[in-house]
This record gives structure tokens, sequence and C-alpha cells, in this order.
DNA sequence: CTGAATTGTTGACGGGGCGTCAACTTTGGT
DNA sequence: ACCAAAGTTGACGCCCCGTCAACAATTCAG
């Protein structure tokens, strides 16, 4: 049936034309392309049907591959969810980290946190709103690993700042559970309201916190 | 047809042995226990299986009911949660609004509301456990009629509060918010010691809230 | 008490999403 | 050019869901 003739010209193929991204084999290339279009139609998905009523169709629908494909990159759509928040914490740890990293004192500390995760989750909006609808304000997953370890890495930075003496000697857990829950909470309510006033948000987080810790500076 | 004698005795209802049990007729008492069935099922079920791998028939399968009478009650497992959660917040409002009726002063109304929201997670941990191991899929619903009416009603005497002078002004939306995340974080926590020590988490609440609205007091 | 109407229960059934898998296609190495 | 390895495909079987027509229990009227 082939034709024999091997006249034909090699087509050129379309992908080689940046020849410094091809770094990476073909194969990889596309896989990094195919979970980045699944990640990118559910979170257009979950945006528009909520997570509760998006089924994995759904999501794979709006790309251009076939359902089985759908589970070489992820086990379910709940998968998926943590993937993306995933994503959303992996860009603000780094910003939340620099702060902390920062601050000379507990007051710094306080401040710096507050400011940037109010402000990483102004500009990242779109995944605030899907997970404030879909999995109500309060908590956010803890079977999602760059959540928990941003929130172990907070805690462990406020055991730090107990022991140099630059945070008042209160229980280290209950503090990062009282940020964590304070920031949630307002940042909830703060992304409700129009105009969105980071500043005043971070204003009134920062201020509650730094009066409570310095009112227990000395406390055992 | 009808037998003119009346000397038959009205034979004693089986039921009617309480009679003052007895107002409402047998229809709605077997509702009543149907129901309350149905939920002591999902209850157990939710706490052994976690609610994602819970299906509808494993609740029913539990009860001596059909698959079929699960939907007279409830149209959902989603349901059947958001009434244990309707349950729970049943039992602590009227709690915490007594404490907050109490209170003469802003200090009262800060330890009250902590301390009492605290003792009754530790009395009913089953569920704050469900609903802890469940959060990341379903968190505290917010379409949850009773914890909705309960934010609310913390918000408006929040509201009052700052009216009458005895908390200080600052955004009672926000303020609700910090209260309500600080509470359910730092319960979360407590909830995970061994043993629990109620007294230690409130006084940690009531302290960071104290000192941080004490030295808010006088700004706008 | 008796029959009829009303209300509640039952479990079988159709519908649909899920996750798998054998056949197929594409890639990369020789 | 050929082959092994890796990836893709979509049809399939499974299970859960929610409904519904048939059936049972309760209430009511006479």
């Amino acid at each position: 049936m082939k034709d024999s003739k091997v006249a034909e010209p090699k087509r050129l193929e379309d992908e080689g034309v940046t020849p410094s991204a091809s770094q990476p084999g073909k194969r990889e290339r596309t896989k990094q392309a195919n979970r980045e279009a699944i990640l990118l139609a559910a979170a257009k998905v979950f945006a528009e049907l909520g997570y509760g009523a998006t089924t994995v169709r759904d999501i794979i629908r709006q790309t251009d591959l076939a359902a089985g494909t759908f589970y070489n990159y992820f086990k379910s759509k709940e998968e998926v969810f943590e993937a993306l928040s995933d994503q959303s914490a992996l860009r603000v740890r780094p910003r939340l980290r620099d702060e902390r990293v920062k601050a000379q004192n507990f007051e710094g500390f306080i401040i710096g946190s507050f400011r940037t995760f109010f402000e990483y989750a102004e500009s990242d909006r779109d995944y605030f709103n899907v997970m404030r609808r879909n999995t109500g304000a309060l908590r956010v997953r803890m079977d999602t690993p760059e959540i928990v370890a941003g929130f172990d890495e907070l805690e462990q930075d406020i055991r730090d700042g107990i022991a140099q003496g630059l945070l008042p000697d209160v229980d280290p857990s209950y503090l990062t559970g009282a940020m964590i829950g304070v920031a949630f909470e307002v940042c909830d309510r703060m992304l409700q309201r129009e105009p969105i006033d980071v500043d005043n948000a971070a204003k009134f987080a920062s201020d509650l916190f730094l009066g409570g810790l310095r009112s227990m500076t000395g406390k055992s």
C-alpha cells in the first residue's frame, strides 16, 4: 500500500523551530504540555461549574486529550485540585519566606507575613475564589503537600523566633494556628469586598496580632 | 354494621403506655425515629470510613430501612452531613449566646466566647473530628444554615458591642473573621493533643485577642 | 368496625461517571 | 530501517445514584 518512493523531502518538524528550547526530548515536552493543559482546563471548569459539579470528563473535554489520558497524570479530580493548590502555595511560599528572613523583630515578621499573603491572594484571586466557593473559607486541604509544608515552615520559623527572643514565649503551635486562621478568614472577607483593600486588611490583622503578642510578652 | 354494644373495653394501644408521649400520631413518630436513625448511622459511618468514602447505601445499611427511604429524608449524603453540622451548631449556639449576653465588657465577651466554644468542641469531639478529617473535602460548609446563622449572630453582637462601646471601633466583619479563624484553628490543634487542655487553648486565644483589641482601642 | 384516601416504604431499574485495559500510535535509540 | 519503550485512546464493566411504580401502613370518615 505504501508508496516506496523516498523522494518525499523530510518535512521539517513543526516543533523544531526553537533549537534552544528543545533540550528535553519531545516525549518530556508533551508530558509537560499535557499536564499543564489539564491543569489549565481544570482551573477553568472548576471556576465555571464549581468543584462539586465538575467531572473528570468535563475537564478532559476542554483539552484535545482522551479520557484515559487524564489518569496518566492525575488519580482523580481531587488530585487536580490539590495540584492547583500546590501551584498556588509554590508561588506564595518563597515570598513569605523572604519576608520572614528579612524580619529583624516580631513586628516585621507579623506585618510582612500578613501583607505578603494578602497581596498574593489578591493577585491570585481566581484560584482563591474557586477555593472559597468550593471548599468554604475555613481551612485549606490539609493533604496538599505544599500547603502542609508551608504551614510547617511557618511554625518552624515561629519556633525559631521564640528561641531567638524575637517573639514572646507562647505556644508555637497555637500561634501558628491563630495566624493561619486569621489570615484565611480575614482574606476571605477582604476578597468579597469592592474595592479590595489589601492595606486595610493587612493593617487590621497586623495590629490585632502585634497588640496581642506585645501583651503576651513575658508570659509563660 | 356498627355494633351498638359499648361494652368492649378499649384496648390500650401498644404504644400508648406513656400517655404524655403519645401526642403526635404514629406516623409522625416513625418519621422522627427514621430521621434520627439515619443521622445516627451517618455519624457512625462517616467516623468509620470518612466522608468521602461513605456512600448513601453504607449509611442506610446501618438502619433497617430501604435505599429509597433515605431520599424521603435527605437529598444526598452531603445534606446529611449538613444536618449533623446543624445539630452541632444548634447545641453550641445557645451557650455562646448566653455567654455573650452575660458579658458586661469586651473581656468577658472574648473570654466567654472562646471558652464556651472550646469546651463544646471537646464535648462533641466525635463530630469535630469527622469535620476535621474531612475539612479538605468539605470544610465547614458555608451553606449550613445554623452555622451561617451563628456566624451572622456573632457579627451582629460584635457590631452591637462596638456601638455600645464595649468593643473598640474596628472593622466588625474582619473582627468576626479573626475570631472564627482563631477559634477553629486553635481548636483544631487543641483536639489533636493528649491530654486535651481546654484551659490552655482558651487562655491563649483570649489573651491574644484581648491584648490585640486593647491595643486597638481608640483607633479608627 | 370497615373501607377509602393519604402517607410512607420498598427495591428494582435506567442513567451516568469512574477507572481500567488491550489495541494502537509515537518516540528514541541502534 | 527497525524495534523496544513510553504514551494515548476510547470502549467497557463496575458501582453508585436518584427515581418510581407497586405495595404496606396509618389515618380518617361514616
